[in-house]
DNA sequence: TATGTATCTGCAATCGTTTGCAGACGAAAG
DNA sequence: CTTTCGTCTGCAAACGATTGCAGATACATA
């Protein structure tokens, strides 16, 4: 009597005066199994108070259906929404999802695959964090030939099946914006470029300021973890330079708002002296004031996607030589930060 | 070929030449195994590339080292934050956190938990939706016997294992802030009833009132889901009284910022002629201007509690007839939003 | 030599499903 | 009446680990 036993198949097969096989076959509606069979089953189930064992269903058809997730923090708005989004899709596939956080840590990353690997999961989905140089313990064999999908923070110069937003795009267009309002010391201050998506935001940047024909300034880039204490060690060393930035393009919004910041308590006015930019468009964006230009990135439409693509990696085993890769768009929300002329 | 077939424990002892169980056993570090024979085998094990399979170990030991957790959405950055510290501290027991969101959803809820018993989960942990009435689904006999861990979020009227804020002292005590600050009309905007801390801090709300001796009135109270839209229309009814009020009190952070909003839009200005406080301290907060009022909750405390006390109830799986309640601290953080004199 | 003891190892059943194959049955066709 | 077919059901072997129990070995002791 210490754990009440559990109810099986074989008790309602006794149940009913059937064999097990015709029971699985019965709850599972397989097509061999009389209508009138199956009611007298899920009857008796439901009589006894049966419940699914997934874990033996899992170990005997090696179909766990769960996909595992890797992510570096799920407090990030963004990866929030993706997560969602992501979860949401593959319950209409019948599929569980496995979420863990990396924590930024390379090496915790690498136990959680293991972690995920020995729970049997037949996808991988990765987002890196900022500091995975190894790609290596993603590999095919690595992975027990398990599909494995990136999104966002994405492996560098390794070919892989992802899905990642138009980051060059969204660098490009942030930068050309600036520089359109008529800025041309432009900061930026960016993630390490160990991370894909900086290393695109970086491009893009560089792009936009070759097509103004404008040089690209080493001692207005900085690189570090975007959190509001390096951003404001950043702004401290930008704004000893003999000549100030007229703009700053941070990569993301908790950056853009550590700027804002710096700032305001150096009595520098925003958008007037300087403009500022983030990226992610998360929901702080719209509530500092000035409001804060920032790149929508459709968390949901890469969640989707993901989600998708996994589920077709898996439903296809086969022959899976070529990756595929794919990029969603994203959007410039331009607001007061950047903007020249206050709008009505 | 079809699948690279798994390295199983039987081919690591047919290459050492040992049975299975001496090998189960040195890989499990079972002291009856010389720390020869475990050297060889991890070795073996590591040179045939095998991988542990969790699920036939659950299956056949009952344990799935596995807890689910159930929570409405994990964007909320408590949510997110409660659920961070509850995956952490989990992982230093040996356990895996499977998440799932309810999306608000009793119904949904419902399924999940179904769902969870199914893979055979060793403890349940959730916070509820927000029109959770029917708590039969996670008694005792609902849930397999499984250990269910409630917190923030839960039941009203049934003993259970919970971990809860001090919703009734964080009512009581913006309430009793916004009285002290000379305020006499102070609306209340809630969540609906049939959740737990709505109700908590209504009660907070009350008495506060109740001690400098104003009397509830209804007029100023509302009771619907906390989003912006809703709030807003709150906001409408609110204003189109006889006597508008002079504070509100709004019981989470987003409904804050429409208060704000409202105010901005509306020519009211906060705090000189309405006082605002939030609830749960989200980072919006201090990014708000003017800055806002709010609870803070402790979330990492929360869910380092709620992780102990499933572990607890895990372990102790005997006579457990009596119910655990743990309540955690809150702390009001009083920003510009209600002060009547600016700090310098 | 027999016995005891401590230490290590193996046998084989078991966890709760799924599934290939074969068998049973009734009805229709020859 | 046999044959064939279609429909439904059952047998029994998996899946990959854990674990109670018994057995083996080595050595010391009686």
């Amino acid at each position: 009597m210490k754990k009440q036993q559990q109810v099986t198949i074989k008790d309602i097969a006794l149940e009913v005066g059937m064999s097990v096989s015709s029971v699985s076959r019965a709850l599972s509606d397989h097509p061999h199994i009389s209508e009138e069979t199956k009611l007298k089953v899920k009857n008796a189930a439901e009589k006894l108070g049966y419940r699914y064992n997934a874990l033996a269903a899992a170990l005997r058809s090696s179909r766990s259906k769960t996909i595992g997730l890797i992510v570096p923090r799920i407090s990030m708005s963004f990866q929030a929404a993706v997560i969602t989004a992501i979860q949401n899709k593959l319950h209409t596939y019948g599929y569980n999802l496995m979420i863990f956080q990396s924590n930024e840590s390379p090496e915790l990353e690498k136990t959680l695959i293991k972690l995920l690997m020995a729970t049997q999961v037949e996808g991988l989905i990765v987002s890196t964090t900022l500091y995975t140089k190894d790609y290596s313990v993603f590999d095919k064999t690595a992975v027990g030939g398990v599909p494995v999908v990136f999104y966002d923070r994405v492996p560098i110069d390794k070919a892989c099946h992802k899905i990642v937003g138009d980051e060059f795009s969204g660098g490009y267009q942030v930068t050309r914006h600036l520089l359109e309002q008529g800025c041309t010391r432009i900061a930026h201050i960016s993630g390490p470029l160990s991370c894909s998506i900086y290393l695109q935001r970086l491009n893009g940047y560089k792009d936009a300021l070759n097509e103004f024909q404008i040089p690209y300034d080493e001692s207005l880039v900085f690189f570090h973890e975007l959190n509001k204490e390096n951003t404001l060690q950043s702004c401290e060393t930008l704004f000893k330079n003999k000549q100030a930035p007229d703009a700053v393009f941070a990569c993301n919004d908790t950056a853009a708002l550590a700027v804002l910041e710096f700032a305001r308590e150096n009595g520098i006015s925003v958008p007037k002296d300087l403009k500022v930019s983030g990226y992610a468009n998360d929901s702080r964006t719209e509530i500092s004031r000035p409001e804060i230009t920032s790149v929508e990135q459709f968390p949901h439409l890469m969640g989707e996607g993901v989600a998708k693509l996994i589920m077709d990696l898996i439903h296809n085993q086969d022959n899976q030589r070529s990756f595929l890769s794919l990029t969603t768009p994203v959007e410039l929300i331009k607001r007061t930060s950047t903007l020249s002329e206050q709008p009505s």
